[in-house]
DNA sequence: TAGCATTGCATGGCTAGCTATGTAATAATA
DNA sequence: TATTATTACATAGCTAGCCATGCAATGCTA
C-alpha cells in the first residue's frame, strides 16, 4: 500500500501553498510588509477605523493569531491602536500613512502572482480552478461545523 | 480597484491548506502523530535508515526545518538516529516500533481526507483538479528556477 | 446594586515553515 | 601532509498558525 503525494489533493494544496506564501514574500518585502499582514491590509484598506473583533470577523484566522499580527504590524509602523471611544477594552486600528500608502503597490503584487501562475491556463480552466477550490473550501467548512 | 480574496487562487490555496492541515491534525492526533510529520514518515515507511539528507531529497522542505522535525519525532519516540557506520558528520534515521506500527491507520486517515473533500467530484473533475494543482506547482517551481 | 457571566483582547506555549549561521568531520589540494 | 574547502547537521531567530488561559471591563440579573 503507497500514498503517493503527487496524486493527494491535501498534500498538493499545502506543497503549493507554502510556495505562493514564499512568492508573495519576496514580492511584497520591498513594501516593508509580510503575507501574514496582507489579510488584515486588505480589510483596512476596505474600511480603517474597525476593532479587533470587527476585523477578525473579516478573516479566516483565529483572534490570538490576528492580535499578534497586529501586534507586528503596530511595531512595523503600519497601524495604531487608538483607545476605543465607548469600551474600555477595545481599541480601534487605524492604518498609519505608510500602511495606507501600499496599497496600490501590494494589490499589484498579489494580483500579479495570481495572473503569472495561471499564465498558462485558459479563462474557462482559470474559472474551474477558483470553483473547484471554493467548492472544497465550502465542504471542509461545512464538514467542522455541522450546525 | 478591489482585491476578492474569493477570486484569488493565491488565497484560496492558501486558506484551504489550513484547513487541511487542521483537518489532518485531528484525525491522526489519536496516532501520536502531527501533520508536520507526515511526509518525513512516508518517506520512512518507504524506506528505513536513511540519513538526513536523503531524507530530505524526498521531500519539499528546508534542511533546518527537517532537523527540528526530526528531533520532535525522536522526541515523541517515532524514531531513532544512530552514529552513521562510515561518516561520523551524519547520522542514519530509523523508525521505533510504534512509529512502524501507525503506517497503515495514517495512510487511511490521509486518504480519507482526500476521498472526502472531493466526495462531491466526479472522477473527470478530481483528476481536472489535481492535474490544475500540478500545473500550478511546477509553474511556480519553474520560475523561481530558471536554471 | 452586588455579584456573576460575558466580552475583548493579550499572553503563553506549541508546531512548522523560513533564512542565516555555527560546528565538527570529511574531502580536496597546494 | 598541512591547509583549505566542502559537507552534514544543528541552532538561533523570525513569521504565522493553532489552542488554552488570563485579565480587566462591561453587561446582566437576582
Amino acid at each position: 500500500m503507497k500514498f503517493d503525494r503527487m496524486s493527494s489533493a491535501g498534500y498538493l494544496v499545502n506543497n503549493l501553498g507554502r510556495l505562493l506564501v514564499e512568492k508573495l514574500r519576496t514580492r511584497i518585502a520591498p513594501l516593508g510588509i509580510v503575507p501574514g499582514q496582507f489579510p488584515a491590509l486588505l480589510a483596512l484598506w476596505e474600511q480603517d477605523g474597525l476593532t479587533q473583533k470587527e476585523l477578525l470577523a473579516m478573516l479566516d484566522i483565529e483572534q490570538a493569531t490576528l492580535a499578534n499580527t497586529l501586534t507586528r504590524m503596530e511595531r512595523d509602523g503600519l497601524i495604531v491602536r487608538k483607545e476605543h471611544p465607548a469600551d474600555a477594552r477595545a481599541r480601534t486600528i487605524h492604518l498609519t500613512d505608510q500602511g495606507r500608502s501600499i496599497r496600490d503597490p501590494a494589490h499589484l503584487a498579489a494580483m500579479q502572482i495570481n495572473q503569472e501562475i495561471l499564465a498558462d491556463f485558459s479563462e474557462k480552466e482559470t474559472q474551474e480552478f477558483l470553483d473547484y477550490m471554493r467548492r472544497i473550501i465550502a465542504k471542509v467548512k461545512e464538514a467542522e461545523e455541522p450546525n
